[in-house]
DNA sequence: AGCGCTTTCGCAACCGCTCTCGATAGGTGC
DNA sequence: GCACCTATCGAGAGCGGTTGCGAAAGCGCT
């Protein structure tokens, strides 16, 4: 039944062991060990999949696949009926480039990596909207990865976008990174990173912001404004440049215009809906209510309303509150959210064109850039004690 | 200056025309063409980006790149102190396996790729995450597609996914998508593809649908027991399963309840945000108002709430709503707007299963499965005439 | 016809990884 | 000490592209 591979004999071959799952033979007239050939030809399996290569063009032209593939880049040196010939084939075979081997010879894969904690809300949806706009037109496409606010989850995002190659990354980090360890890797691998919105310190790279500081502060000048004067804060994460940064917007617009700064009425929460009860609760519930409220963001400030609504407190008159990012949502609840609108669309633009710069940059120390976008104060039901006076 | 590779002549050298762009030179002595080789070493080109590789880790411990390749897999015929040497080694020189690489050797990118027409309301947002808790364990990263309802954005989408060499798709289409030839490339090159959701005819796969007939019934009949007899409907896109499933179940609602179908109360609108305020318009702008309007879906029954409200109309006693899907802005807008829920993490979880089991099943021919999942009727103010019997 | 040059294409080496096949050193049983 | 095994590792051929380099054919000119 076996045969030795080299003499033919059959008689001489002994069993000799396993080697890796199979049975391995010795011929000894041969002196020879051998494993039994994989018996399945190559031809009787069957491909389900195979999508077409250049091979299968260049076979089919009889011609070589380095004409094929210049061909296809448009090289300067392939005749123009050549070209053609190869053009018109692709077409009919519905060829597809394989990205992998693409990006495996060019050691670039043409892909951006962006990293949000989050696309439930329509902030990030819209950034990575933007994004897209930008980077598809420039040759590129996108993986995007949510880290769901989980620290473990971001980590574990960053190395598959190093596994990816990608050629840059764009990130928003969690409400819980505050070490960013994780991040270095793309620095180390020469990777560009561009971090927007949720920043932290301790990373030299390039930022797209919105001016959070201003937009806090005129948020809480408006209250004011309104006759405002025991005005809260639910505060985000103050590991994040964004917490800190309306913390402080707050603060100031309180010095400013001569207003005391009461402990108990600032409450931190940590982005999550439930934190957001939490905080609003524990506001609503102390024993001299708040006037007013400027939340961090608008998820928050919405949670806030429903539960003063809850609670029978009038909006705006007994409480008015002022929100920041201007969700699609702000606008429907009753009363309408008094927000600070971020140029979502541009936030995304600009974090990728940042993005590309870097890329596409030949200089090997590339200086990171900061660019700080404007808010738009929108003005609500939610704050609206006064007539508006225009 | 320029010597002669061969001899190292430097007389008789003569120049010999340009070659893409290079001098090309000749030895009339050697009768030899040449071209200058490159001047800048390789050495002298820095490498500014470098991730590490199995070869880094190979010659850091002198082994070869087939063992470190299958100590880092783990297999067995490997000894336990080489397995350990390398897998500290690559830890130590943060090793990411090249996914590109690795996708080109297996033939298999472990990639997953889903389109949806968009991620702005969160329909979609949650079940991509659903979807990303099953694929993520199992293995496979996603790749998220947005169509933008555009039809040729959606055909771009399926080619950057066909040359990513996708082992699987899932798709949601757009309410443009008429015909399905783009999908037919992904059944050609035999990737497995499970649609849900918004579905047409003429593709035999896998499915994962809600019951939307039986769904849209329900919604009828609700408002049919609220009292409501003069009901119209603001439908989908007839090149929709989901538009014409959710119609049918509005129509025998009535005919079952003996109520009278009026065409002028059926209008129909393409899944836009201005298409739906047009349609809501022209509902609340009839001679004869209906008394109730099911939507096709929450942001259209949105709408159709803001425009009656800016028109004095009252909810739900001279109109009352349901709408379809549950989105979390229909708790929020005042009244609460009465819908269908859908399992969203289910459909998510399951349309991923599907795909799995096709990708993983050896078969060659797969019959192409539909999973129909139930809805849930969430009944708030949009639509309560009588209190609630319970 | 011969020279010089251009146009057009093929060969082959990578990119990083997997996997098949085979080789070798040492262990075991008699 | 010898036959027989087992455990462990290396060599090398792809996967589907890109690209440097060289070759062959054809052209115009003298």
């Amino acid at each position: 039944m076996i045969k030795c591979v080299k003499c033919g004999e059959v008689d001489a071959i002994a069993k000799s062991g396993i080697i890796r799952g199979k049975q391995r033979f010795y011929c000894k007239r041969c002196d020879y060990y051998f494993t039994q050939p994989s018996l399945l030809s190559p031809e009787t399996h069957h491909h389900r999949r195979h999508q077409t290569t250049i091979m299968d063009i260049a076979s089919a032209l009889q011609i070589s696949k380095s004409t094929v593939s210049r061909a296809l880049q448009g090289h300067s040196d392939i005749n123009a009926n050549t070209r053609k010939a190869v053009l018109d084939m692709a077409h009919q075979l519905d060829y597809q480039p394989n990205l992998l081997a693409l990006g495996l010879a060019k050691s670039r894969s043409f892909t951006l990596g962006i990293i949000v904690p989050e696309f439930i809300n329509s902030f990030f949806p819209y950034i990575i909207i933007g994004a897209q706009q930008v980077a598809n037109p420039a040759g590129y496409h996108v993986i995007i990865c949510q880290s769901n606010e989980s620290l473990d989850t971001e980590i574990a995002n960053t190395n598959v976008l190093m596994a990816s190659r990608v050629d840059g990354v764009v990130a928003s980090v969690t409400a819980e990174t505050k070490s960013l360890d994780h991040f270095h890797k793309f620095q180390r691998a020469g990777i560009p990173l561009v971090m927007f919105n949720r920043i932290c310190d301790g990373l030299d790279v390039s930022k797209v912001l919105v001016d959070d500081y201003d937009g806090a502060y005129r948020g809480v000048e408006h209250l004011i404004q309104q006759g405002c004067t025991r005005i809260a804060h639910l505060a985000g994460p103050q590991n994040l440049q964004v917490g800190k940064q309306r913390l402080q917007g707050y603060l100031d617009a309180l010095r400013k215009y001569g207003l005391p700064v009461y402990d108990e009425l600032i409450v931190y929460y940590n982005l999550t809906k439930t934190s957001a009860q939490a905080a609003a609760r524990q506001l609503l519930e102390l024993p001299t209510l708040p006037d007013s409220i400027f939340a961090v963001n608008d998820p928050a400030a919405i949670e806030t309303i429903l539960i003063a609504k809850s609670k029978g407190i009038k909006i705006p008159s007994e409480l008015a509150i002022v929100g920041f990012s201007n969700e699609p949502t702000s606008a429907l609840i009753e009363p309408g959210l008094t927000t600070l609108a971020q140029p979502l669309d541009e936030i995304g633009k600009t974090v990728v064109q940042l993005l590309l710069h870097e890329i596409e940059s030949e200089d090997d120390v590339l200086v990171p850039r900061t660019e700080i976008l404007k808010t738009q104060l929108i003005v609500r039901g939610s704050s609206l004690r006064k007539p508006l006076v225009s």
